[in-house]
DNA sequence: ACCTGAACACCGTTCAAGT
DNA sequence: ACCTGAACACCGTTCAAGT
């Protein structure tokens, strides 16, 4: 079986599913297929290119949002299915500015609601979503590592307050306001 | 000139000041110390310690926070002083919850505005800021790497425009609302 | 063209031994 | 009590050499 770039992001991203960030090294990803560390860098400039394709992954199969609220569950959903996934995606983010699944249209829909701050709109709900799950996740890491003892608390009803205080606030402002939920 | 806790932190926080996350390693720490690695060791547990520490060292000048929206500038201008630090924060938040510098005294100002949910309140600016200024400090390292190129294009008021519409968002919902801003 | 073997310059952490 | 020396089990990356 021959080693592609496409087999070692699949490996990569099963590794960081599976062990978390500090999990996925090249060295293991090598193991995983069987092959010497040095043959990925025939397929892979470095590392931090690796972790750019797997965050493309993370968030390939979002579905194309329709509404703010209802994407920034998604795009949660999708994050909390890989471990730290949000501090990758906020990594990626950084290079290949808004280039990253579904989320890249995320504009389209504030576009409707404020036409000339779309942009700024739809990053100020990723900003919050990845700070969130950063955070949700860093300590589900903790937990994991016996650190942290399991509180119980569901942050999903703090997340909802969240969103639906950000959308509420990035409608346009006050004075012409018109159907603000629906 | 005897090795201390104290001057442990100090070294981590410079190296964190002047190299970035990637810098700050213990075994650097210690050669800025002029000391072997093993002597870090019986002063503190372990990296993540110190990591915990140097965040505490970030954060520990903030202003206490009288109005939401100083808050988050205040809360940005502090993070932006030293290299990585947004991450680093939102790490040291996952096992000290909220009990960082004077962004723990947020909750208290948004007890004003909606008691019912002031801690929540407050954690959505500080995840909006973290998830803001990581993406900030990521594209920084990238640009001082050579990797990307500096656009030039300042950051602050993509910042000031989410600050402002998620604190108007996290105002008492738009039936009884008095004097939303001031 | 593609991969191995071996090396280089690093990591965090532990621990016997010294003082 | 405090620190050194040396080791252990790792890293990412490079590169001559093989096929």
């Amino acid at each position: 079986m021959a080693l592609t770039r496409a087999r070692i992001v699949d490996a990569g991203h099963a590794l960081l599913r599976e062990q978390g960030l500090a999990g996925l090294t090249m060295r293991r990803v090598a193991q995983e297929l069987g092959v010497a560390p040095g043959a990925l860098y025939y397929h892979v400039a470095n590392k931090q290119e690796l972790l750019a394709e797997v965050a493309g992954r993370i968030l390939a199969d979002l579905p194309a949002p329709a509404e703010p609220r209802a994407a920034a569950q998604e795009l949660r959903k999708a994050l909390l299915r890989v471990r730290d996934s949000a501090e990758l995606v906020s990594f990626v983010r950084a290079f290949r500015p808004a280039a990253l699944g579904a989320e890249r249209d995320l504009p389209l829909v504030f576009r409707e609601l404020r036409a000339d701050r779309a942009r700024w709109a739809a990053d100020t709900l990723v900003h919050f979503v990845l700070g969130f799950v950063a955070e949700e996740q860093n300590r589900a890491e903790l937990v994991r590592l016996g650190i942290l003892p399991d509180d119980g608390v569901d942050p999903g009803a703090a997340f909802g307050y969240g969103v639906d205080a950000i959308v509420a606030g990035l409608q346009p402002p006050p004075a012409r306001r018109r159907e603000a939920s629906r």
